[in-house]
DNA sequence: TTGTCGGCCGATCGCCGACAA
DNA sequence: TTGTCGGCGATCGGCCGACAA
C-alpha cells in the first residue's frame, strides 16, 4: 500500500521499527490483542519476553475495512542474522515515523451534512487553495474533475465545483458514491494528500474502534514474499 | 443453522458422519484444501492417516456468504473415550442424510428476469400450489404476505401475488431486498421448503466455486461449547 | 405455463442557491 | 468561511399487463 496514506492513517504518533534493528517480543502482550488469544502451555521453554530483530516490516490495510496496519516479522535467533539488504522503499523507508518531504495534507471531521446521502463535500478554502490544482475561475461556475488514490491505490474520481452564493468549493458527483463504498459515517476524518509530483491521495480514519483480524508471517521466511 | 436449510443447500450427495462413529483422518488432504497450507514440519510422530473419533458435527453457514459448512470434531485417542450423551436434535439429528420427513421442497434455478433489480420473482406453479399456503381466489387480484426462515434463522417477508394474464403467481415486494442482500445472481439455485407444521423455509445455492474459509474445533473440548 | 419486455408511477438521489452561524 | 436546509429535476426501483416461447 502507499506509504503516505498508510501514515495519514494510522497517524504521527504511529512509529514502525527499521528492518534490522532490535526489539523485545512480548508474547504475554501479544496474546492479550489478539480475539482467540493462543494456548502456550505446550510451547517449551517460554520466556516472558523475548530479544528479537526485525526481519521484515510491512504497511498493510485491510481490503474490507481500509484499516490500516504493520506486520512486523521477527527473528528470535541469537546472535542476530547479517541483515538482508532491504530495497529501497519508493518513498522514505518504511521505518522513519515522519511525512515524506514536500508531502501536504489536509485532514478535516466529516459533517453530517458531508456523510448525508443527499449532499456533497464542503471542501474547507485552505484544502482547495493548497492541495486542490487551480480551478479556472474565469470559467462560471468554475469546475474540474480530481482524480486522487486511495490506500490500496485505487483510483476515485471527484466533480470539484466552485459555486453558491457566497462562493464556496464543494465536492459533488462521486463523492457519495466514496463515502458508501468505504461506509463512512459523520466523525470520521479525511484526509486529502499531494505529493511531490502533485499527485493526489485519499484517506481516512474512523472514529469507532475496530478490532483487527491481521494475519501472521512465518520468520522463516524473511522480507519479500514470493 | 436451521438442518432443513442446510441440506437442501449442502445438497442430497452430501453426508456428515455420526457422532461417535469413527473415521480416517488424512491431514495431508485437509491441507490441500486449507487455503494456506500449515506446515508440519514441526509436529512429531505425523503419520499419512489416523483414524480418529468423531466427537462432535455442527452444521454451520458463513454469516455473510450463507456458504453451508460441516465442522466435524475428531479425537484421535486410542481406545475411543466412551460417547458423549447427545442432546436429541430437533428434526433427526445431524447424523442422517436423508431430509426430514414431511418436508416438502422445490428448487428452481434463478432467471435473468428473477435476478434483475427491476422485476420480482416469477413462481413455478407446483412451487405455489404444493408450498405456499393457498390464496383467497375470491380476491382480485389474490394476494399474500409469506414469512420464511433461511438458515440462519433470519425471516424474510415476500408479497405473493396472483396476477397478470394468463395468471401467474409472482413475488413481488421484499423480493429484491433479499436478492441484493444475499447477492444472488441468475443461476443461481433457490429452494423453497415447507416442514409438517407448514413452516416456509428458503435456501439458495451459488453456481461459483467459493474457497471456504472455516474455523477450527480443538478436539480437547468436544460437543456443547460454552 | 412462464420468461422477457416496455410502460408507467412513485421514491430516492443528488445538485442547487438561500441563509445563518 | 462553511454547515444545514428546502426546492426540484433526473434517475432508478419496482409493479403492471402484453406477448411469445
Amino acid at each position: 500500500v502507499d506509504s503516505y496514506v498508510w501514515k495519514a492513517c494510522a497517524g504521527t504518533a504511529a512509529k514502525t521499527p527499521a528492518v534490522g534493528s532490535r526489539v523485545y517480543y512480548f508474547p504475554q502482550g501479544h496474546a492479550e490483542q489478539s480475539s482467540s488469544p493462543p494456548d502456550f502451555s505446550a510451547v517449551p521453554c517460554r520466556r516472558p519476553i523475548v530479544l528479537c530483530t526485525v526481519s521484515a516490516v510491512r504497511l498493510l490495510a485491510n481490503p474490507d475495512t481500509d484499516e490500516v496496519f504493520a506486520q512486523i516479522a521477527l527473528d528470535p535467533r541469537f546472535p542476530p542474522p547479517p541483515p538482508v539488504p532491504v530495497p529501497p522503499d519508493t518513498h522514505d523507508g518504511v521505518g522513519g515515523g515522519g511525512g515524506g518531504v514536500g508531502v501536504v495534507s489536509f485532514a478535516k471531521i466529516l459533517t453530517p451534512s458531508d456523510a448525508n446521502n443527499g449532499g456533497g463535500f464542503s471542501v474547507p478554502r485552505f484544502c482547495a487553495d493548497s492541495i486542490f490544482p487551480g480551478l479556472d475561475f474565469k470559467a462560471d461556475p468554475p469546475v474540474q474533475t480530481i482524480s486522487v488514490r486511495d490506500v490500496h491505490g485505487t483510483r476515485w474520481e471527484f466533480r470539484h465545483i466552485y459555486r453558491g452564493t457566497p462562493r464556496r468549493h464543494l465536492l459533488t458527483t462521486g463523492w457519495s458514491k466514496f463515502v458508501n463504498c468505504k461506509k463512512l459515517v459523520a466523525g470520521d476524518s479525511i484526509v486529502f494528500m499531494k505529493n511531490e509530483a502533485g499527485e493526489l491521495f485519499v484517506g481516512f480514519r474512523r472514529t469507532g474502534r475496530s478490532c483487527g483480524s491481521m494475519g501472521y508471517l512465518p520468520y522463516s521466511s524473511p522480507a519479500g514474499a514470493g
